[in-house]
DNA sequence: AAAGTAGTTTCCAATTAGGAAACTACATTC
DNA sequence: GAATGTAGTTTCCTAATTGGAAACTACTTT
């Protein structure tokens, strides 16, 4: 018997903030994280952290530099992150729209 | 300024234990508890908690009845629920299709 | 010196997830 | 009729997560 595709659900992926934040990535080469901050609406500490656990997970990439002299810290996917935001996309719609088994295999009689 | 649509994903579907079930009565009428339990690879406690979640939610309607002798539950989707599980998925696309938005409203200049 | 920018880290409370074990209620078997 | 099996349900418990607040770093401007 296979897993069931839930299984493959990526949670670093799934969580609601992460899941918004690399599809917003996915779209744009690179976002700072003030913006990722406003749009997501979520306080600096969480972004913070939620970008390092991505970052750690090999996910995003956070580059850091100036603009005039003031710091500036963007935010970019990497490849491995853009497979996993793929591939859990894949996975959702994996669940969504497989029908149910009918498991009508032999030895799944009623009783 | 309005809310990203990921406040409007829903906890109580998005979890993906509770997600997968909605996603298997989404596409059939009623199904056994004993064949979620299997398909979802998860166990009796677990089903048994998340339907009464669900149920109280007003997501999942129980059926009790018997086969033969022996005590049987089916789930099936409540219209609620199929409302919920839907507009869920449609703030899921929401949060993957729409581009970050670039915010070069006045006031937006670099510092 | 004080206040502001741009984050980061620490602290904390509240919630959740999920298995194990115990329990209910009825049916069957020895 | 005592033990065992079916079909869940409830209670117990641990581990992990979520997210804001506050404190902190480091540099800049007033």
């Amino acid at each position: 018997m296979s897993a069931h595709p839930r299984v493959r659900l990526d949670d670093l992926v799934h969580q609601p903030v992460r899941f918004s934040l690399l599809a917003g990535l996915a779209q744009a080469d690179e976002l700072e994280f003030r913006f990722l901050r406003d749009t997501l609406q979520i306080s600096d500490s969480l972004l913070s952290r939620q970008a390092s656990t991505l970052e750690q997970a090999g996910y995003v990439a956070i580059r850091k530099g100036h603009v005039g002299k003031w710091p500036r810290t963007w935010l970019s996917l990497t490849p491995e992150g853009r497979n996993a935001f793929n591939d859990h996309l894949r996975t959702l719609r994996e669940i969504v729209e497989s029908p149910p088994e009918t498991s009508d295999a032999p030895g799944n009689e009623e009783r």
